[in-house]
DNA sequence: TTGTTGACTTAGAGTTGCTCCAACCCTGTA
DNA sequence: TACAGGGTTGGAGCAACTCTAAGTCAACAA
């Protein structure tokens, strides 16, 4: 599978693919006779991960060492559990944050419309 | 109030509260006779505004776009109302988004216990 | 065979939204 | 009078992309 597939499949952009390999977040791509990246399912299944991962909000830093983690073997399994387990609690965080906001918009939609009854002290 | 207080009230970094005001996202702030900015509540309340929506992902030229109009009058209203209603649908996909990566780190952390367990084919 | 299209390659510059730093200025207390 | 503890500015640095330029290669049309 090429890249433009590969990014296709994984959410990432063909340049973030080619950042990420650059990094080592991605494992070097196998190559075909012309130079072209050439990925496999498990390229693109690690690379959904990752698509997943940094939407929410995971640092590179943190991917970097999990992607290390992976790649040193079963035994690290231990600290890769414990870094998934602190992103599941980053987002925890941030669902209460789109539920703060949610509150907020209603409450200056609220004022917005009472301004456009005619009452004159909407706040901004 | 002065600028380390605000930022405390608002949420906003100090430095962050002074790029907004180069940007004009936050408006000229009154400057005390040694040259301090002085902060009145409409300020906070403002900042504490801008804290969330861009907390939750809105861009700066959206945050720019809005701070404009409420300086421009009651009359951009509907607009405002715009923004922060297709602000609303952001935080909805932010959620979602956020549900899929639970449902990923689930699958994953199975699949960490099971190769714990001894069985030989959980993914990577 | 030659020409063109289109997908790929690399290196490197540009972008967004901060964050930090140096060098400096006030003001209040010891 | 010294100095600590705020504040000021301009500008450099940073994370994580995103875009551009210049070039390569395969395939297909004329």
């Amino acid at each position: 599978m090429r890249i433009n597939q590969a990014a296709e499949a994984s959410g990432l952009s063909a340049d973030t693919i080619r950042y990420y390999e650059k990094e080592g977040i991605v494992p070097p791509i196998h190559r075909d006779q012309s130079g072209h990246r050439s990925f496999t399912q498990d390229n693109i299944d690690w690379m959904i991960v990752l698509f997943w991962l940094r939407k929410t909000g995971m640092s590179m830093d943190v991917m970097s060492r999990y992607a290390a983690l992976v790649h040193a073997g079963d035994h690290t399994i231990p600290e890769r559990k414990t870094i998934l387990r602190r992103h599941g609690e980053l987002l925890a965080v941030r669902r209460a944050e789109l539920d703060q906001c949610d509150d907020l918009l209603a409450y200056k939609l609220a004022a917005y419309d009472s301004v456009e009854k005619g009452h004159k002290d909407g706040n901004k």
